[in-house]
DNA sequence: GCATCATTTGCATATTTTGCCAATTGTACA
DNA sequence: TGTACAATTGGCAAAATATGCAAATGATGC
């Protein structure tokens, strides 16, 4: 594995690294939002949301589509949901997959 | 989902944001390995290279075993290196997921 | 105890990330 | 054209992270 292909995926990972952005992630797993709605609750400002989002696009994770005056963001990799699924799934120490808890024993 | 759930997975992607974390991730997922043969190839100081692998211990993503002089550290989880091939496996945007596939068609 | 080797911690500095406010862009509609 | 609304961008300060050097800790063996 080359030093861009791991920059790479750590750029993702560092995309994945925020509360907010894993709960917008999870509320567009839930289908198609637009920005005011994903605002909804955030409890931050619109300028902070929006910057958030657009991480989240730089690498690929979502996209958007504008239509009228709104924005619409739309989840491009379920398979990230599988994955904090597998972590919301650790309790305490190591993770929710077999071979771990079999180590952990 | 909670907040703190968010909080706690964002932590596990935040120790997952860093090229040479991952690389240490894949070398452990090889075997066990003390610090010194970490340190081989990783082109930053040992120092350096103690606070990141003491940083992927805080999040229960591997685990340490002194034998003698040496600290042996080991992978705890290893659905994280899935994840990662998935993650390696994405040409241009989207991922390598099917469902993905679709969605970019 | 003392010297040595493996690893970690303290400290200072450089870089990155985050978040708010204000200003701007883009669209719709009168 | 002008106003209103949705969302993004610029600018800046605060907080978090990354890194190397030097000093400290822990274990070994003389």
């Amino acid at each position: 594995m080359d030093i861009a292909s791991l920059q790479n995926q750590a750029q993702v990972f560092k995309a994945l690294a925020h509360p907010l952005r894993l709960k917008l992630l999870l509320q567009l797993g839930e289908g198609e939002r637009c920005v005011a709605e994903l605002a909804q609750d955030s409890g931050v400002d619109l300028s902070t949301l929006s910057r958030h989002l657009t991480l989240l696009k730089q690498t690929a994770l979502v996209a958007d589509r504008r239509e009228g005056k709104w924005i619409y963001y739309r989840l491009l990799a379920p398979c990230v949901l599988e994955f904090v699924s597998c972590l919301a799934a650790r309790s305490g120490p190591g993770c929710a997959c077999e071979e771990v808890k079999h180590e952990l024993a």
